[in-house]
DNA sequence: TGAAGGCTGAGCAATCTGTACAGTGATAGG
DNA sequence: CCTATCACTGTACAGATTGCTCAGCCTTCA
C-alpha cells in the first residue's frame, strides 16, 4: 500500500488532463510507455483508482441547489434508512458518523423550493427521527484529490531515501 | 441546459465503464459514432462533464479516517480561512453553509490518532472560533451521481413527449 | 552468485481517433 | 407550401494509439 514519487506524477498528471493517453503520459513523465502501462495496471489493480466516471456537475444538469443533512435515527432502524435514502436521486451520498446525530447525506435540489421536497422525501420515512440541514452557498475548495496524492507521494518517497 | 434521453444513457454507460471509447460507446447506444462524439463535446462543452479525472481511493494511498468538521468563522476573517485551508492537503473539499456553524470541511487523516494532527492544522489559525467534528464510520452510498442523472434525462423527456 | 522485479526500447497487428462529406428526416420560419 | 437549419447516419481515410511480446540492463535481496 502506498504510492511512490512516479506514481504521484501519474495521477497528477491524469488529474490534470484525463483524456491523456498511455503514450502521450510517458513522454510527459519521461518513462517508458510499458512502464506507465504497468503502473496503471497497478494502481487500477490495488484500488487506488477506483475508476476514471465522468465527473457530472450537477448544476449543469438542473440541480444548482447543495445541502448537507444531518439526520437522527431511531434505534435499530439504521439499515432500512440506508436502503430508503439509498433509493433517492438526490442523496449524492451519505455516510454514518460519530457525534450529534447518525448519518450525514449530501444533497442537491432544483431550487431552494425544490429542496423542501426533498428534504421531505428524505425525511418521510419510519426510522428517521430528526433532520437538520445546512445549505451550501459557496464551495470554496471543490473535491480534490492533487494535494493530497502529492503528499503522500512524498511521504513515501522522502523517507526512504 | 439539461440533457435528454440519449446525453443521460451516454453518462450512465461512461460512468459504467468508462474506459470505454466512442467507437464502442455508439455501438452500444446504437448511435452512430459521429453522434456520440457530437453529444460528448457539448456535454463537455456545456460544463455537464467537468473532466474524467482519476477517482482515487483515499484509503488507499494511507488515509482512511474520514471526517467532516464544522467550522464557526471569526466575523470578516472568511477569505483568510478559505485560503488557509486550501494549504492543507487533508482538507479534500470546503463548503461555506447556512445554520449552525459556517463552514464544513471534509478531511481525511492516516488513523484516529492522526486525524488530531490534521484537526490541529485546520483549526490552528486565527480566524477559527469553534470546530466541531464528526468521523465517518461507514460510508453506505458512496459518492454517485447515475440516479441523478436518470432522473434528469427522465425530466427532460418525459414530459416533452 | 543467482533469482526476481522493474524499466527500457523496439516491433507488430488491430483498433481507434479526428475529420470530412453527402444524404436524410424533422422542425421552424416565411 | 416552400425552404433553411439542425441533428443524425453511414462512409472514408490518414495518422496515432493500444495491447502485447521480447530481449537486454540494472538493482535489490536471499
Amino acid at each position: 500500500m502506498g504510492i511512490d514519487e512516479l506514481d504521484g506524477r501519474l495521477l497528477e498528471l491524469l488529474a490534470a488532463e484525463p483524456r491523456i493517453g498511455v503514450l502521450e503520459a510517458s513522454r510527459r513523465l519521461g518513462v517508458a510507455r510499458g512502464t506507465v502501462q504497468a503502473r496503471l495496471d497497478r494502481l487500477q489493480g490495488s484500488g487506488v483508482i477506483r475508476g476514471f466516471g465522468p465527473d457530472v456537475d450537477p448544476a449543469a444538469i438542473g440541480y444548482p441547489v447543495t445541502a448537507f443533512a444531518t439526520l437522527e435515527i431511531r434505534q435499530g432502524q439504521g439499515r432500512d434508512v440506508r436502503a430508503h435514502l439509498a433509493t433517492v436521486p438526490e442523496v449524492l451520498e451519505l455516510h454514518t458518523i460519530t457525534g450529534r446525530g447518525d448519518m450525514l447525506c449530501r444533497l442537491v435540489a432544483r431550487s431552494n423550493a425544490d429542496l423542501q421536497r426533498v428534504i421531505d422525501k428524505v425525511v418521510g420515512f419510519e426510522g428517521i427521527v430528526r433532520a437538520s440541514t445546512a445549505i451550501v452557498m459557496e464551495n470554496p475548495v471543490p473535491l480534490r484529490i492533487v494535494p493530497l496524492v502529492r503528499q503522500a507521494a512524498r511521504d513515501a518517497g522522502g523517507p526512504a531515501s
